[in-house]
RNA sequence: GCAAGGGUGGUCGAGUGGUUAAUGGCACCGGGCUGUAAACCCGGCGGAGUAAUAUCCUUCGUAGGUUCGAAUCCUACCCCUUGCACCA
């Protein structure tokens, strides 16, 4: 690939590259002289799980290690403490060396679903934080005004708002900055929330005589809601070590504008090829389904099996599109008696209480042996010689079997 | 410490004595429709109780109190926020 074309390949699906000439001219000395790049990419190393929104830049630090350079996966073990400032944070309480160590853990093992192994360097920023004296930290602290800190924007709201900010979280866009130095990053990458930081990190390693990292951020990925972003604490993510019949379920289930989004920033397509399968969609020659469908199985097959993706396939088609039974039930046991409907319900979770169940079976949502529950007062008995198949809405089955 | 504002159901956010288990949005759940678990439409969304009603219980930071009746008024306490405090 010559370097126009590199830069063309790492840009796609981006939001800001500063500056690109930078970046043309780092690219460009990497290729003269064979030394890959620093690329960096923190995390906070409190939510180990993955979910498809990190997937976004992860996918864009693939293309640097494609392009032959180094990805630095920085475990934040020291900025963990303070938490990103997003206006709701508290300070967190420290975690030992051992949770950290299996968060770690937790997160390279799900990190290198999609990175090379070889091409990483795990590093902590404890490592070089934990040196630091009272003195010292005090002196990084001058190499950065007020006025510098206080431009990120939802410092700049919540002064506004009249919302407070305490010190400490003042500190943390200058720790992750001078990660940066620390690791004499080439480039850096983050979501677009992470902007603000990811330009401190330039103007300290300016401070410290270093050649500047380059910034390249990414769009943060709207959630299964459409709406807010990816998050697990909103509970609308796809967590990358789900089950293939899960992630399909869910990929089934975003709205068909989103799956262009995910068309987008999640698989390798590239825009021109997006905007044809577009173009047939709104042609009416192809139907949104069977695309989502495809979507489903391509961002499966990062993360699974080709097999395992058919199968999630087969069985949503199963299940779903033909109306059969899914083929592998959930078993429970319970005690062999005369239930009355709404009881055995609960007693098997598949309603959490009797006034929700009471409710499933008034809208119509509870079926027994395939057949509809009429009212609550129904009454069935469990044995142990067969299977009663119990079914809540579209999605919940039980075969539960008296004992 | 002083002054002011605030703590409501998963979340955001109304509500300042009585049809208030508490408007509305979002999330979520069920049904309908469909080429999709999309969109759209309808319904639900504290618990117990009833076939269904009835009925009962618990809930608006905590604990008391006033009242026939309180999320709403009073008292104390806890917590959160902003401002003030020196130079004046």
């Amino acid at each position: 690939m010559t370097i126009d074309e590199q830069i063309e390949f790492l840009k796609k699906g981006t939001v800001d590259v500063i500056r690109e000439e930078d970046l043309r001219k780092k690219l460009e000395r990497s290729q003269k002289t064979g030394k890959p790049l620093r690329v960096k990419w923190g995390a906070d190393p409190t939510a180990p799980d993955i979910h498809l929104g990190h997937t976004v830049v992860m996918r864009k630090l693939k293309a640097f290690q494609d392009l032959g350079h180094t990805v630095i996966f920085l475990i934040g073990s020291f900025t963990g403490m303070i938490g990103d400032p997003s206006g709701k944070n508290v300070t967190r309480p420290p975690l030992s060396r051992e949770e950290i160590d299996k968060n770690a853990k937790t997160y390279t093992t799900q990190a290198f679903k999609l990175l090379d192994p070889e091409k990483t360097e795990l590093r902590f920023n404890s490592e070089w934080m934990d040196e630091f004296d009272a003195a010292g930290f005090v002196k990084l602290t001058s190499h950065i005004t007020v006025a510098q800190i206080l431009e990120r924007d939802d410092f700049q709201k919540r002064m506004r708002e009249e919302k407070p900010i305490s010190m400490h979280e003042l500190l943390y866009p200058l720790v992750q900055g001078y990660d940066s130095v620390a690791l004499k990053a080439d480039v850096e990458l983050g979501g677009t929330d992470q902007t603000f930081n990811l330009l401190v990190g330039r103007s300290l390693q300016k401070e410290y005589e270093q050649e500047p990292q380059v910034i390249i951020t990414t769009p943060l990925l709207e959630g299964t809601d459409g709406v807010e972003k990816m998050s697990k604490s909103l509970g609308n993510y796809i967590g990358i070590d789900e089950p293939a019949s899960d992630m399909f379920g869910k990929i089934m289930s975003i709205s068909d504008e989103l799956m262009w989004r995910y068309y987008e920033l999640l698989t390798d397509l590239g825009i021109d090829e997006i905007n044809a399968l577009k173009f047939k969609c709104e042609a009416g020659e192809s139907n949104p389904r069977d695309l989502k469908i495809d979507l489903a199985k391509e961002i499966i097959g990062d993360f699974h099996t080709e097999a395992e993706a058919n199968l999630a396939e087969a069985n949503f088609v199963n299940q779903f599109s033909k109306g059969n039974l899914p083929d592998e039930i959930e078993e429970m046991s319970v005690a062999s008696q005369v239930w009355r409907i709404a009881d055995l319900l609960t007693e098997t979770g598949l309603a959490a209480s009797k006034g929700e169940a009471k409710r499933l079976i008034k809208q119509g949502g509870v079926k027994v042996d395939e057949e509809k529950v009429a009212h609550a007062g129904i009454e069935v008995t469990t044995d142990s010689n067969r299977d009663m198949l119990l079914q809540v809405g579209k999605l919940k089955f039980m075969k539960v079997k008296g004992n």
